[in-house]
DNA sequence: ACCTGAACACCGTTCAAGT
DNA sequence: ACCTGAACACCGTTCAAGT
């Protein structure tokens, strides 16, 4: 099938190639599908030849951690001060998009510190959008962890409730399967959630995340 | 070292004894540790022994959400309509507890529909709550799920700062973990992450997630 | 420096066979 | 019904060896 390779330094990868393979890879087969093995697999490569571009299985991890969040574009958090609330929100929106368009990078976010670059610049640019909204002292970067808490946590639990098929249906096809599981929670036991099972079904819809976020960002800067 | 297993029904095992056998495992030695295998060896059996008890790998992860999801009284969301506050409160910091207690259960949270009976438990008083809150229509159901977000999302990216580490470091040792970390933030860069590396190194504590959840009751029903 | 070949110590899961 | 034995198709990672 492939004309066996031969030895010697070839340089026919890169770590770009190997992230960006890598996330084709997910995004095709779903988040299980993702091992290093698998990968070489694709690149038409030995497995231990990605250990020339990544450290590790972590490695790799961290860089479609990265890879995603670079996706969301910082722009939305520039403007006018007064505009504060809107650049929070339009930013926030942005990363759920950037999230849920990769659905099996997600819950990496949640296993791995999100120490790179990419979290860096998203928190300095937050902090001084909160700044904007007059906060003082400690608060902006404590407003700036509530916020990012919100969002990163709201797409894992989104995507959590609807992984194996990937790529990720259609938020009418997720608000179905959604409301067929809870049309069997009985009524006796549960009262307010067979009552709530609508609004429920609709915990996975933008809708949802967006009446959440403006609570939030109301509280924290009311 | 041990007498060679005979065949036959012994129903040596349960349910029970797989999943606290599991817990102690993650406990002890992590959740890289989880595998079927490494609970069959616990408990001295073989590795398809544990088919019995359990359907596969994600439902002896399932039982490990149940049982940690139980150790937080749910009586925290008892009590007189006008006290929601304190109720909501004292409830979320309980499961906050009870799960960085198991640290390594937190990020299966994230990972598989909450849909259990203890996540629909949690469901129907918190939303009772909030309707004693004095919330109506769909805002108890989106406020109960914008809360759940919180709580899970912060303890699941505590967990992951400090992971590999188990049982997980005191608070204090945490902290002193991120401050270490943030300490080469350079200045030019990212100028308001620096200035903020003191607050940062907080995010991991009860205190800056008591701080955001007082914010986000706020925003919700304030 | 870069890649292969081979190996090590693991996985989850299935299935026939014994009791 | 419950467990074993054996097997299958995978893992991540290491290391010596070739170019």
């Amino acid at each position: 099938m492939s004309t066996p390779r031969k030895r010697g330094p070839k340089r026919t990868l890169s770590e770009e190639r190997v992230t960006e393979t890598a996330l084709a890879l997910v995004d095709r087969e779903g988040g299980a599908a993702l091992s290093v093995r698998r990968v070489a697999l694709e690149l038409g490569v030995r497995p231990n030849a990605l250990y020339t571009y990544v450290p590790d299985r972590a490695g790799l991890e961290r860089a479609l951690v990265e890879w995603v969040m670079l996706q969301a574009d910082l722009a939305h958090l520039d403007g006018p001060a007064r505009a504060w609330r809107s650049r929070i929100r339009d930013y926030a929106l942005a990363l759920r998009t950037a999230l849920l368009d990769h659905p099996a990078v997600a819950p990496l976010l949640m296993t791995a510190p999100m120490d790179g670059p990419a979290a860096l610049a998203v928190g300095e640019r937050l902090i001084a959008a909160f700044e904007d909204a007059g906060l003082t002292g400690k608060a902006p970067a404590r407003a700036c962890w509530v916020l990012i808490v919100y969002v990163v946590g709201a797409v894992a639990l989104d995507v959590a409730e609807t992984d194996g098929t990937l790529p990720l249906a259609s938020e009418d096809d997720r608000v179905a399967q959604r409301r067929e599981r809870f049309a069997f929670v009985p009524a006796e036991d549960w009262p307010r959630t067979a009552a709530s099972t609508g609004t429920m079904a609709e915990w996975v819809t933008e809708r949802q995340f967006a009446w959440g976020l403006d609570r939030v960002l109301a509280g924290l800067a009311g």
